[in-house]
This record gives C-alpha cells, structure tokens and sequence, in this order.
RNA sequence: GGAGAGUUGGCUGAGUGGUCGAAAGCGCCUCCCUGCUAAGGAGGUAUAUGGGUAACUGUAUCGAGGGUUCGAAUCCCUCACUCUCCGCCA
C-alpha cells in the first residue's frame, strides 16, 4: 500500500510516477472522496464529542437524582444525525480503503523507465559456455513424466522419478545450505495462508485468480514470500535485531489464469514448483544494499552450479505490483534458445510492512520497516537448465562438483 | 469431535457500566546522584487519524464484527485465534 499522505500532497508527482508503469491513477475520483471524507469526518467527530459530553452530563445528573428527560431527546437527536451521517463516512472510508489496495508501488528512481519488457536493461552475463543443444529437457529424460502427472492432477503438474527426483532432491538441500551460509535462517512453514497474510505482501484483493484457494479461509502459497514475510506482520522489531534474513523451502501453487497455451510443454510453467525462498527484513536506508547482497546470494547458486545466466533490471513497466525495484535472473536455456527467468529479486519499499505492519523500534520512535525477498532459485528450472546445458547426447549427465555432497552419485542416469 | 478457560499498551498484568486511553511492574528516553560499574532518585513514554501555519486540539482503538444502553474494556450474540482436559489420530 502506498502512503495515503503522499497521494494527499503529491498526487500529481505520485500520477506521474505511475504512469511509467502504465498504471493510470484515477485522480478525480481520489480527490473527491477525499473531500467528502474530510467534511463528514469533521461532522461525525464533533458529534461524537458532543454526545460524549452530554453522556457524562447524563450520568451526573442521574447519580444526583435530577431530571434527564430532556437531556435524553437531545442525545437521541445528535445519536440519529451520527448514525446517518457515521455510515456514509464509512462507506467513503471503504472506497477509499479499496482505492489504496489497488494501487501499485512507486517505481523507485533507479528503475529504468519502459512500458514493457523490451525496456528491461540487461546488466550483466555470467558465463560463456553457451550450449546449443537444441533437443528439450522432456526429450533429454523419460524421468519427468507430465503425461502421468495428467492422468493423477491434471496439466501443468508433473512426476519426476528416479535419478531426477534425486537430483531434485539434491538441489533443495545445496540451495537451503547455501543459504544458510549466506546468514539466512531456515525456516519450515505452512504452504496454506489466510487472507490476512496474503494481504500483508500485495497478492489479495487483486490477484486471487492467480491463487488456489482451499477453504473459506486458506489459499495455497504461491510463493514461501507468503509465510516467511508475514512471520513479522503485526510486530515492531527492535532496530538491533535487523537485518532479518530467512529462508524456507516450499512448493508454490499457481493457478496460472490467463496464461493458456504459454509454456505447455514441460517444467517451465507448473502449478506446482518447488522454490527456496530468501526473504529480508531491513532499515529503509539499507535496503537497496540488501536488495544487491540478496541478488548476488542468489547468483552465487547459478555460478556454482555452473549455468550461464544474464541479470535483467526490469523497467518500470513490468515490475511486479508491489516492488519498487527488481532485478530477474535468467538462465541459459538451450533448447528454446534463450534466456528465461530463474529468480526474481525485489524490494518492496516499505509497501508490504505497510500493508502487513511491519515496523522497526529505533531509539527515535516507529519506522516502517522495508522489506525485500528473491528465489534462489526456482528448482523446477534449475532442474531442467542443468539438463539441457550439461547434454551431450549420452544416456548420462555428469552435475556440477557443487552438487557432490547432495547426491551419492554425480553422473547420473536419464 | 466434547468440556472448560482465555485474548487489555513494546512486554507482564490489573480493571464487571460513567471520573478508564486504561493501575502496577518491566523495558525504553531525559535529567539528578555516585570516581567507573552496580544500585538509587525525579520526570517522561500506546497507536492511528482529523482540524490548525503553529501552539494546540478533536475522534477512534482493550482479538474481530454486530447488539443492548444516554453512555461499553466491562453486559449480550456471532466469528477467529490461544491454552487445558477428554476422545481420535500421522
């Protein structure tokens, strides 16, 4: 959410800033719920002082035996005018309530303007070994089988088996210690949220179609961003505490509307998916660094695994809805050709502690805290990258030496 | 699933209809005292939001939502969550 009192003063400034996200901020209509908010406020609020001062007028005169008749059709007269006038402020607080949600993070100045992705900027390629290897990770391995995942789920699911589903495995456990090493904590958390968290970091109310939702109240985490960012909703940490690095390992769920027909074929696009997650808790004035240290941890994990990648700063127009600034890593992927995204890292401003509450105890008083997350990595694509980038037409795969302590064997079976 | 007990400020915890935004303690901040430390003393210290150039001041908030009442942390209803016991169970 963004700060209600910087759209107060600056709203042509925050319109402008928007607009490079392609996001069209209705103004007029902001301005006069505003206006109407501000007079009934003013209406309720003294009303309501009002009413408290005759109350304690009431009580005294009853505790003194007097007459209070007259005092009563009063205050029913100031309760009624509250009354009417109190529901429709809160349908205009509602509105406005629903304005904000629905309005994105502001772009922060680093992030290359563009209405699109072709105004990404790529900052770096890693990496120079690029294969050709043409055949795809379905025709390289009989060991990922969708055909089977659709006979028990449905599309866009699938089954790894054998010397994969090792090298799966293997991949969790090199990444999560990574991580570990990088100062992130594990964490093991539920992969079902409520509403109130998938508030706190921006996916409800505007994305539940991209969700599965479970019960009444539960949808299945799309990301472990989910629980890990929300373990501090609600709280005011103490500035000594901080930076707070987390880290967990979950399967992510998507729904994937409106994404028909992209990515059919394979792993690229499940709804199902393993990821590691890192997720940081900082100071504002630290957060860009963060964002920078997050995004080489997240590196690191493609270089040991030896996969060419390059590193994209989004422009503003395809930013995700509450980052201000992101960086996507794409690995090398042969059989396409190209270079496809593999982690996504961002900061988020203090849009989620925002939402989600989330502040810092300093010596001075209250802040917001800011708070930052990127995958490293999402396993399903590392899984199939190392395939296609290691294939040299044998039945065998020999894995990076990173990898040696994770499985027993490093040239495996396909 | 059954029975019961809870949810109050940064934390612990008092408060059963008005004088309660809320005792007390802890923590934190400022100052004093002490050669340093420890201990001690005085004062301050919730959040959100409105109005106002400001000084200042209004309002709301005691898990959430509704109700009763002139007036609700306090009474009633619904829901969520936590804990205890029983049952079941990986």
């Amino acid at each position: 959410m963004i700060n209600i009192k910087k759209l107060r003063d600056e709203i042509d400034a925050v319109e402008n800033a928007l607009a490079t996200r392609g996001y069209a901020l209705d103004k007029d209509l902001f301005i006069n719920l505003e206006k109407e908010r501000k007079v009934l406020q003013v209406e309720v609020e003294s009303l309501q002082s009002e009413r408290k001062s005759l109350s304690n007028e009431f009580g005294k005169l009853k505790s003194q035996g007097k007459e209070t008749d007259e005092l009563k059709v009063n205050i029913d007269k100031i309760n009624n005018k509250l009354k009417d006038k109190d529901s429709t402020l809160q349908t205009i607080l509602e509105k406005i309530n629903i304005f904000l949600l629905d309005i994105p993070n502001i772009p922060h100045e680093s992030t290359p303007i563009g209405l699109n992705q072709d105004n990404n900027v790529v900052i770096k390629k890693y990496g120079d070994n690029l294969s050709t290897n043409s055949v795809d990770h379905l025709d390289i391995t009989s060991n990922i089988d969708t055909e089977l995942a659709a006979k028990l789920s449905g599309s866009r699911f699938s089954v790894l088996k054998g010397d994969i589903a090792k090298l799966q495995r293997a991949l969790i456990s090199f990444m999560l210690d990574t991580a570990i090493k990088n100062g992130y904590e594990e964490y093991y958390v539920p992969f079902m949220a409520n509403k109130d968290s998938l508030t706190g970091t921006g996916q409800l109310p505007k994305f539940e179609e991209d969700l599965f939702k479970t019960t009444e109240n539960l949808y299945l985490i799309p990301t472990a961003e989910v629980p890990l960012t929300n373990i501090h909703r609600d709280s005011l940490i103490d500035q000594n505490k901080l930076p707070i690095k987390l880290t967990s390992h979950t399967p992510c769920f998507r729904s994937e509307a409106g994404s028909y027909g992209r990515d059919t074929k394979g792993l690229i696009r499940q709804h199902q998916f393993e990821k590691i997650e890192l997720v940081e808790v900082v100071e504002a004035k630290n957060s860009m660094d963060a964002l920078n240290g997050l995004l080489n941890n997240a590196e690191e994990i493609l270089q040991l695994l030896e996969l060419p990648y390059q590193v994209v700063e989004l422009c503003t127009g395809d930013i995700g809805f509450s980052a201000c600034k992101t960086f996507d890593i794409e690995v090398w992927m042969p059989s396409q050709n190209t270079y496809r995204e593999i982690s996504s890292c961002s900061n988020f401003s203090d849009f989620q502690a925002r939402r989600a509450n989330i502040k810092i105890k300093t010596h001075s008083g209250k802040d917001l805290a800011h708070t930052i997350n990127g995958s490293a990595l999402a396993v399903g694509r590392t899984l199939i990258a190392i395939l296609e980038n290691k294939y040299d037409g044998s039945k065998e795969i020999t894995l990076p030496q990173a990898l040696k302590p994770y499985i027993e064997n490093l040239t495996i079976s396909i």
